[in-house]
DNA sequence: AATTGCTATTTGTCAGACTTAATGGCGGAC
DNA sequence: GTCCGCCATTAAGTCTGACAAATAGCAATT
C-alpha cells in the first residue's frame, strides 16, 4: 500500500507551503541560497538522495530543480563527482529568475552599481534607434505609460509597472530581437532599483521631466538626441539612488 | 525482466547516438526545432507520454529536458493544458545554449544585424570602464590575447578563440558582474559572425589595426579614446559582415 | 442565461530498481 | 621504488509504473 503522502502538511509548520510546482520551489530555494553566498562556487552539493530526503521530496522533483538551475549557469552535475555551484562568471545573471533570486537576500552595493553601470550602458542606443524605427502604435504606448506614471506616482506598484512599460516599449521600438530580450533584465534592474529608491525618501524628486524628454526626442524622430535624454535619465536615477543608500549628503 | 536495453543502438542508423547526457540532447532537439520555427510560439507539444515514446526516452528524462527549455524561456507546462512554445519576446536569446541553438539552423540576416547592433550597443562603453579599472594582468591577458590573434589569423579556430578572448577580458575589465555575463552572448555573437565572413572571403582586411588601437586606448587608461576605438571596431567588423553576405559591392 | 459541479486529460509527484561514468585507490609490472 | 592499468566505489543518469493534483470544457441545474 502506498504511504499516499497523507501525513503532507502535519508538522511542519515552519515550512512554507509550496506556492506553485515543487520542483520549481526546490529551485527557487537552493537559487536563493546559491546567490547568496550559503554555497560557494566549487561547494559540491549533498547527493541527490540526501539532498531530496532533507527537503522531503522525491529525487525526481528534485532533479528536475537541479536541471533549472543548472539551465541557468549555476550547477553543473558530473556522475561520481556530484552537482558543483559552477563560478559566478557563469551566472546568467540576467535571467529574470535569478536576478530575483538575487534580490531575496538584500544584494550588494557593488551589484546595484552594476545594474546602473548595465542601464547606462544598455538604454542610451536603443532610445537613439527607437527614435529610428518606432511606429505610431508604439509612440502611443509610451505616452500612456508615461501618463499613468505620472498619475499613479513611483509610490505605487501601477506606477512603476507604468515606467517598466515606457522603458519594454522603447526596447521593443528598437526592432531588435537579441536587444528586446535585455527588456526583462532592465525591467528588473528598474523595477529594484526603484524599491531601494523608495525606501529611505518618499519622493525624492520628480523623475518625469527627464522620461518626457525621452519621449519627446523618440516622437520627433531625433536619435541623438533620445540618446541624450536617456544618458541624463539613467543619470538622474542613479544619483537618485546613491543619495537613498548613502545618507551623507 | 527488464529490457536492459540491450537493443540499444540496434537499427536506429539515423538516429545520432546521444553525445552527453539524454536529457541534454532532447533538450537541444528540441529547443533547435522550436528556435528554428519547426512549432510556432502558442504551439502546444505532444503529451509527454506521446512525445517521450516517439523520441524513445522515459517521461523523466523528457521532463527533465522540458524543465531545462522552461528555464530558458522557450516552452510553459501546465496541467491540463499540456506544455506550449511561448512567445519569441520572452526567450532568453542570449543564453549560450540558446545561441547555439539557434545558430544550427541558418539564422536570418535580420537576426545577424541584431546581434550586429547588440555588439554596436554593449561593447564601447566596458571599453570605456576597461580602460579606467582594468588591471596589469587583464592588460596583459589582452596582449597575449592579440598577438596570438596576429599569429594564427581569423582563419583558424586558436584565433578566432583569441578574438574572443580578447573582448571577454575587456569585458572583465569593467569590474561589473552584471556586465561581464553578456561576454558569453558577445562571444557567440563573434564567433558566429566571423564565421559568416569567412565563409566568402578568405581574408577580407587585416582586422589588427583596429584591435591594437582598442588596446592601446585601455592601456593608456584613455576611456574616451577606447570607447571610440571600439566603435570602429565593430563598425568595420559589421562592414566586412555586410560585404560578405551581399556581394553588391 | 448564468452558475455550478462533474469528468476527462494532462502535467506533477512519488518510489525503487538498474545503468553508466568517473574517480581514487590497489596491486602488479617494470 | 616508481609507474601504469585495473577494479571497486560512488554519484548522477535512466527507466518504469503508479498515483496526485489541477483545470479546461462540458453538462446539468437553477
Amino acid at each position: 500500500m502506498r504511504k499516499t503522502k497523507d501525513t503532507m502538511g502535519d508538522g511542519d509548520p515552519g515550512r512554507e507551503p509550496h506556492r506553485g510546482r515543487i520542483h520549481g520551489s526546490i529551485a527557487r530555494t537552493l537559487g536563493v541560497a546559491i546567490v547568496s553566498g550559503q554555497y560557494a562556487p566549487g561547494d559540491i552539493l549533498n547527493n541527490e538522495i540526501d539532498s531530496s530526503e532533507q527537503l522531503q521530496v522525491s529525487r525526481s522533483a528534485y532533479r528536475e530543480a537541479i536541471r533549472i538551475l543548472a539551465a541557468k549557469g549555476l550547477v553543473e552535475s558530473r556522475p561520481k563527482t556530484g552537482t558543483r555551484v559552477t563560478p559566478r562568471a557563469r551566472w546568467s545573471l540576467l535571467d529574470p529568475e535569478v536576478l530575483a533570486w538575487l534580490f531575496v537576500s538584500e544584494p550588494s552595493e557593488e551589484f546595484l552599481k552594476g545594474l546602473y553601470e548595465l542601464r547606462m550602458t544598455v538604454e542610451p542606443a536603443p532610445a537613439a534607434l527607437a527614435a529610428e524605427r518606432r511606429d505610431a502604435l508604439q509612440l502611443e504606448r509610451m505616452r500612456q505609460a508615461l501618463i499613468q506614471m505620472q498619475h499613479e506616482t513611483l509610490a505605487t506598484e501601477a506606477g512603476q509597472a507604468a515606467d517598466r512599460d515606457f522603458h519594454d516599449t522603447v526596447l521593443e521600438a528598437t526592432c531588435n530581437a537579441p536587444l528586446f530580450t535585455l527588456s526583462s533584465s532592465i525591467g528588473a534592474a528598474v523595477r529594484w532599483t526603484t524599491i531601494f529608491k523608495q525606501r529611505k525618501r518618499e519622493l525624492p524628486r520628480d523623475p518625469m521631466p527627464e522620461h518626457w524628454m525621452v519621449f519627446d526626442a523618440i516622437a520627433a524622430a531625433r536619435p541623438d538626441q533620445a540618446r541624450e535624454a536617456m544618458e541624463r535619465l539613467v543619470s538622474l536615477a542613479l544619483q537618485d539612488t546613491r543619495a537613498a543608500i548613502d545618507p551623507k549628503r
